[in-house]
DNA sequence: TCTGGGGTCCTAGGACCC
DNA sequence: TCTGGGGTCCTAGGACCC
């Protein structure tokens, strides 16, 4: 067994000695944040069932839940069952800034803040207790348990009074363990595992509640008669590892709260999609060529400009399509060097979408990733190219108009095939889920 | 009740190079 | 000249998360 590090904090002249049972690891999440976010911003909202999604529900307020309707639920079964349901599509801009405020929060009580999706985030609490004793201005007390169930409230506190959101937090010794606390303590509450009793506390939860067990591992546990967490451990570690890979590990560390995964910053972007779904048979030429080559240019250019947003280039280029039977299927293609600029995606994501239409089953989605992102470096190789140049000085025209009067003041290159076909906005094309799509 | 979009990570075979 | 081993990249796909 490997030796469990100690790492030392450092406060004034005291000296801690931390374990990784010491660790404090906070886990917030923003309660039912898209709604909420509606409700802010149409107070006559407050209090009324409301559900945001297009197709499906990606979220709903606590008055809808009370009336049966669920995240991911379809909205004609929301509707059914609570018929004055208000749906709204959302909107990813607003939620985004809510997001940042709320962070901005947690970082003052944190040095470490990890936003992990959407609507919640980690924080490294370990060893702020004691800064905060020693901080003369400090009027949080602090007990001899060096509980931060103060601190929460706090927190808790100042999100609500600076964004009008409602938490829920949950504290523990490991990210699973605070995870798993904070669905103790939602809507609004605080759920605190103390250093010692994770194991009392992970025993009664099903093995789905686990992060990294999903429908597939679940079914499989099930079949074996494994259904808790307390049975799981029953569970040899080398039987796991054989049947979910590097994920059975994890698994089995992760439901005796053994995982010790840090909070991060800010984790590094992998890869940027961007997909979306149409009724084929209802979508007037839906399953042509030039609409299918229409979409994937639309697609990669909303992909691409979030790239250069974010000031990256990327060296591979996926494409992804869905059939109505369910099929899936993806190709990728590496690039001669990473770029940024939508022209070039676009030429390699056609041959590619080419492979892909082969079935003769109707289309029913197109996506596609940008993925190996690195930042772009001095244009090796491409020193006298002209062209690129001027490529470039237009990509960075393009961006500058559309952050100033939205994305879909300009339509680019082959994206004009979808004018007439597809309802327009300020923001773009209307694409199915609205609230989600960037 | 299999619906939606945007992500991450892992696995595995084949190509290619040394 | 033949055979082999190891590392790394590319590509496709699966599982999972919110």
């Amino acid at each position: 067994m490997r030796p469990v590090r100690r790492p030392t904090l450092a406060i004034g002249s005291v000296s801690v000695s931390v374990s990784a049972m010491d660790r404090r690891i906070l886990h917030v999440d923003i309660d039912a944040f898209l709604a909420s976010v509606e409700q802010l911003r149409d107070p006559a909202l407050f209090g009324r069932p409301v559900a945001v999604g297009t197709g499906v529900v990606a979220s709903r307020s606590y008055e809808a839940k009370a009336r049966g309707v669920h995240t991911a639920m379809p909205l004609h079964e929301a509707l059914r069952r609570c018929p004055d349901l208000v749906v709204r599509e959302g909107d990813s801009r607003l939620a985004e800034r809510y997001r940042q405020r709320v962070a901005e929060v947690i970082g003052r009580f944190s040095p470490v803040v990890e936003a992990c999706s959407l609507d919640d985030f980690y924080a490294d609490l370990t060893g702020v207790p004691l800064r905060i004793e020693q901080a003369l201005a400090s009027t949080v007390t602090v007990d001899a348990e060096r509980s931060l169930g103060p601190l929460c409230r706090q927190l808790r506190a100042a999100v609500r009074a600076e964004t009008g959101l409602s938490v829920a937090q949950g504290l523990g010794s490991t990210r699973t363990v605070a995870r798993l606390a904070t669905t103790k303590a939602k809507p609004g509450g605080i759920c605190e595992v103390p250093a010692g009793r994770e194991l009392d506390f992970l025993a009664g939860f099903p093995v789905e509640a686990l992060p990294g067990v999903g429908p597939q591992a679940s079914g499989l546990l099930h079949a074996v008669g494994v259904r808790t967490v307390r049975e799981l451990w029953a569970v040899d570690r080398e039987l796991l590892r054989r049947s979910f890979g590097a994920r059975g590990d994890e698994i089995w560390r992760r439901c005796r709260g053994l995982d010790d995964a840090p909070v991060l910053a800010s984790p590094a972007l992998r890869s940027i999609s961007r997909e979306t779904s149409f009724e084929p048979r209802a979508e007037v030429g839906s399953q042509e060529r030039p609409f299918l080559r229409a979409m994937l240019a639309y697609l990669l250019d909303r992909a691409a400009s979030e790239l250069r947003r974010l000031q990256l280039c990327a060296r591979t280029v996926q494409v992804r399509v869905g059939h109505v039977d369910g099929v899936r299927a993806e190709r990728s293609r590496a690039l001669p060097a990473a770029t940024d600029r939508t022209d070039e995606f676009v030429a390699a994501a056609g041959g590619l979408l080419e492979h892909l239409l082969g079935r003769r089953v109707l289309v029913r989605l197109v996506g596609v990733t940008l993925a190996s992102l690195v930042a772009p470096g001095p244009a090796q190789g491409r020193l006298f190219d002209d062209g690129d140049a001027a490529r470039r000085r237009l990509f960075a025209a393009v961006d500058a108009v559309r952050a100033r009067h939205g994305f879909g003041a300009l339509v680019v290159g082959g994206a004009a095939g979808l004018l007439g076909k597809l309802p327009r906005g300020p923001h773009g094309f209307r694409l199915r889920t609205p609230s989600l799509a960037k």
